[in-house]
DNA sequence: GTGTTTAGATTGCCTTCATAATCTAATTCG
DNA sequence: CGAATTAGATTATGAAGGCAATCTAAACAC
């Protein structure tokens, strides 16, 4: 109930952002602080000797949830040594799959918070993390003779709409053809 | 002030359902009921008249910016007489400008609903009637040599995206790409 | 070890939400 | 014209929202 160490605090406040990253991914930045914190394993009240705002911790759990994203492109170039068609065509695999549909809290930020990047507000730090997000992702997606903003599109909105119809068979056949298409002539 | 002729009742029930259309594409399905009465010119209490909740008028609005969406690419293949191709031209280039970017309310529902849609319950009437809408769109994309399904991806994705990272450059950058890709091999 | 600091809990404030009941006036129907 | 109906306004209710003040106990500094 007190106090807790310096380390204690600063792992809760690393917990709280990670949950928030994760809920936000999966229901939008709308959650509510109480359930924020619930979830992390604190009390609401709590919160706000962490975090200055609510609107504080979504700028910051977005930059979290980007970082995470940087680092798992980067360790997949790694992995396959600078090939970076390889990279490209696993990464494409693991994004269109039904496991990424339905997982979207550990999933894909820039799929996840569009809607909510888009309403909020022009000059928010969050925006700019995004933004700067897709333009790497891009880079990492282009092609010899494919630009990497058009196949982020296709992926990107394969993954979304996917997401959108799902419980139909619709949603399966948005990622087949997806990746089908992004496969090809990669 | 009390009641109103009948004519009126239903005029006035018509300009909820198209302001919550207008209203649910531009700031989500979370706006209050209050907030949208006020902008469709009546109080808040008005509004358990006429619906039975606001889950019930989401989907109403829902269909309702479907059919408008429907009504405007059967106008568009009437218009250019069944050349498809030319009427697919033409959608694209509205579809990827800056006035669809910036004007989500009277825009595509596709776009605009898709995290809603996405996140509410899996069996409610607004994600048949998007699952439905999607598959429409599908079709009315597709190619002799491309998949509307992944062309549909393609357009929508960079739509998306680019009202997330509107004030930045790569805003139009997405629009003008995307642009270019779906009416090269068209 | 004593005193200060502080993370987290508890509680409360004020706003906003969806929904409902009551009130009012005008329209519709006989 | 008069009675019944009803659209919309007003006001109420209870839940949930963000945020802040206070409380408490443990961790640190000395």
């Amino acid at each position: 109930m007190g106090r807790v160490s310096h380390a204690q605090a600063e792992e809760n406040r690393r917990r709280v952002v990670d949950t928030a990253s994760r809920l936000f991914r999966e229901q939008g930045t709308q959650v509510s602080v109480a359930d924020l914190m619930k979830a992390a394993g604190l009390t609401h009240g709590a919160f706000y000797k962490q975090f200055a705002s609510k609107e504080a911790l979504v700028d910051e759990a977005t930059a979290h949830a980007f970082a995470e994203l940087a680092g798992r492109y980067a360790e997949g170039l790694e992995r396959y040594e600078g090939r970076r068609d390889v990279a490209q065509q696993v990464l494409i695999g693991t994004y269109l799959s039904v496991e990424h549909r339905d997982g979207p809290a550990d999933g894909c930020p820039v799929a996840a918070l569009a809607s909510d990047v888009a309403r909020e507000g022009g000059g928010r730090e969050a925006r700019r993390v995004y933004t700067e997000g897709v333009a790497d992702f891009a880079d990492f997606l282009a092609t010899d003779d494919q630009d990497g903003i058009v196949r982020l599109c296709t992926l990107f909105g394969a993954l979304v709409l996917s997401r959108a119809t799902n419980g139909s068979p619709l949603s399966e056949e948005i990622l087949a053809a997806a990746h089908a298409a992004l496969t090809e002539a990669g």
